[in-house]
DNA sequence: CTTAGGG
DNA sequence: CCCTAAG
């Protein structure tokens, strides 16, 4: 199920490795599977995980659960709050046909919306798919309290209401430390139950085990099976929090017969505003807004409930109390996801120098060093959230997300995201390399690329490797920003160089570089518009980082949808992975 | 930590 | 890019 995959995957999109740290096996088969979906939105699975499990919860109360409600206790209803998510859900009975063009991750501008919308549910937008008039309709079946019906769609839609500023700030700090990984958020919100006694739980490895492993159980526990408590009965607290062995709360699932089942079909992301260059491909742009979308909700997120616009603040109480399970109106129960205030800020430095945002949340920073590059900028932030100037340390230019990590722990360990290499920085590859020599990777590092930190003496080796490669394939079968010709014979001199310094210990230039290889090259027009490139360019200072130019800044890479796991593949190829729509978007 | 290579 | 076996 989706569901467990994303719990897998994590909050934030990014595979979370087994545990603490699981055997390399493990984390690769992780790993491998990851790129398959890397380019899907997880959020919409995330949320639905959420929105099911809430309710799963919900039932069974519990004091861990409670500090994180509690922590939005000053809320909303007092026209406070900021920045929350409303997600609107309803049940219809409206047959499933498709959901269409609306599946999926929508990006809407909300910034017309009424500032003073009251916070109730109305202002929740609903989304029918199937423009079929939702509905719903309570089972006749006479069961009463839950609405369930196996063939109820749930719309739900996230509707950014920010009009209001916040007032539920640092509550939080109150109810303990909030996790800063999502993804633990979410696993606690699962099964925080059983962690209602387990003060440290980071900390203790056996614990994370056995969590993890009643985790599991509960994810594997199919969705649909899974059973609400119907009765509120007080001795049920009691019992949970004096057991923290996951059998306890399993009669829990077999207590009704009734239970929710939600779809949601859509969501919408709240406001957010993304500006890329014009040259931008299209896949650029798949990448940064997914990235955008994803680090919104990557971060910690408080749940809120709302019935009839209403928020309900009692924890303990069941759904069944609440009504939810009643004679719920379309858009009567609705969720809330407000990111932690604290949590969730996004950096951003101050105009005019090296955009940057950083997500504390996930550990993830985006950052953007536009220093030399005027046309090409990328923010990603949600409005009213708190600033904070960060220097921009990255110094290849374009966008960039750098895994920042601080926690010592066995923490999620991010895959990098792909950075290609410009042109710029190619030549300060192939100028390094024919003074060193290929087998001195650090010092090359050093040399042409000490100050770019995202580039480690193995990326460079690995980059090297892929000119190499790619200086002998034809023009044609090349991929990504083309990098001129003159480059690419250099690299295969300088190879040819070092490997006979190697082979042969004859240390001669040129001389015997594969020939064949070179006509195939050199053949083409393709080399002519190259070597027009490379006149643009001119001679760089030997800095890379000065000629983001060429490359538009954002070097994001998106593997098209269609073609995505042939990059993660081997050999990283070349540039812009979306090589397929090179043209700029418009103009 | 670096290299060198396979994945 | 990642992961690793070897220096």
């Amino acid at each position: 199920m989706v569901l467990q995959k994303r719990l897998e995957y994590g909050f934030n999109g990014y595979k979370v490795p087994p545990t603490p740290r699981a055997p390399r096996s493990a984390r690769k088969r992780a790993s491998k599977s990851w790129k398959k979906n890397e380019d899907r939105m997880c959020a919409f699975d995330l949320l639905a995980t959420v929105a099911g499990e809430l309710l799963h919860e919900g039932d069974k109360p519990n004091q861990e659960e409670n500090k994180v409600f509690k922590t939005e206790e000053k809320d909303c209803d007092q026209g406070s709050c900021n920045k929350s998510f409303f997600l609107s859900e309803i049940i219809s009975k409206a047959p499933v046909s498709d959901s269409g063009p609306t599946s999926g991750i929508t990006v809407s501008d909300f910034s017309q919306k009424a500032p003073s919308a009251p916070r109730s549910v109305e202002i929740c937008k609903i989304e029918d798919t199937n423009n079929k008039e939702m509905t719903n309709e309570v089972p006749t079946n006479g069961k009463p309290p839950l609405v369930n019906n196996l063939d109820s769609n749930v719309n739900l839609v996230i509707r950014d209401d920010d009009d209001n500023s916040c007032g539920c700030t640092q509550n939080n700090k109150t109810f303990g430390p909030p996790s800063r990984i999502g993804d633990r958020r979410i696993r606690r919100l699962l099964a925080s139950k059983q962690w209602k006694n387990c003060p440290k739980l980071n900390d203790d490895y056996r614990n994370k085990k056995s969590f993890y492993k009643h985790q599991r159980s509960l994810r594997d526990y199919p969705f649909k099976k899974r059973k609400l408590y119907q009765f509120d009965n007080p001795s049920n607290s009691n019992e949970d929090g004096s057991s923290l062995g996951p059998t306890s709360q399993d009669p829990a699932f077999q207590t009704q017969d009734s239970h929710v089942k939600l779809k949601i079909k859509s969501f919408r992301v709240p406001e957010f505003v993304i500006e890329i260059p014009e040259t931008a491909t299209v896949s650029s742009l798949k990448r940064t807004v997914m990235e955008a979308v994803t680090a919104i909700f990557s971060g910690e997120l408080h749940v809120g409930v709302m019935l009839q616009g209403k928020r309900i603040r009692d924890d303990e109480k069941t759904l069944l109390q609440t009504g939810i399970c009643h004679d719920n109106k379309l858009d009567a129960l609705g969720f809330t996801l407000e990111p932690n205030k604290f949590q969730d800020r996004y950096v951003v430095s101050p105009p005019g120098t090296p955009k940057s945002l950083t997500r504390y949340s996930n550990e993830v920073v985006i950052q953007h060093d536009d220093a030399s590059v005027t046309n090409s900028r990328t923010i990603i932030g949600v409005d009213s959230r708190e600033l904070v100037a960060v220097p921009a340390a990255d110094s290849g230019g374009g966008l960039a997300v750098v895994p920042v990590r601080k926690s010592k722990h066995a923490e999620v360990a991010q895959r990098r995201i792909r950075r290609p290499f410009s042109v710029s920085e190619v030549e300060a590859l192939v100028e390094a390399v024919e003074k060193l020599g290929t087998g001195r990777w650090r010092d090359v590092k050093l040399r042409a690329f000490d100050d770019a930190k995202h580039r480690t003496y193995v990326d460079l080796k690995d980059k090297w490797k892929t000119l190499v490669h790619t200086a002998r394939i034809s023009p044609q079968q090349r991929r990504g920003e083309p990098v001129p010709q003159e480059l690419l014979d250099r690299v295969l001199t300088a190879h040819a160089d070092a490997k006979d310094k190697f082979e042969d210990g004859v240390g001669s230039s040129a001389g015997k570089g594969e020939p064949a290889v070179v006509g195939c090259c050199s053949g083409g027009d393709g080399a002519a518009v190259r070597s027009g490139v490379v006149a643009k360019l001119g001679k760089s200072d030997g800095r890379h980082k000065e000629h983001g130019e060429l490359v538009a800044a954002i070097t994001m890479c998106i593997e098209s949808e269609g073609d995505e796991s042939r990059n993660d593949g081997s050999d990283s190829e070349e540039e812009e992975t979306s090589s397929n729509s090179e043209k700029p978007i418009c103009a």
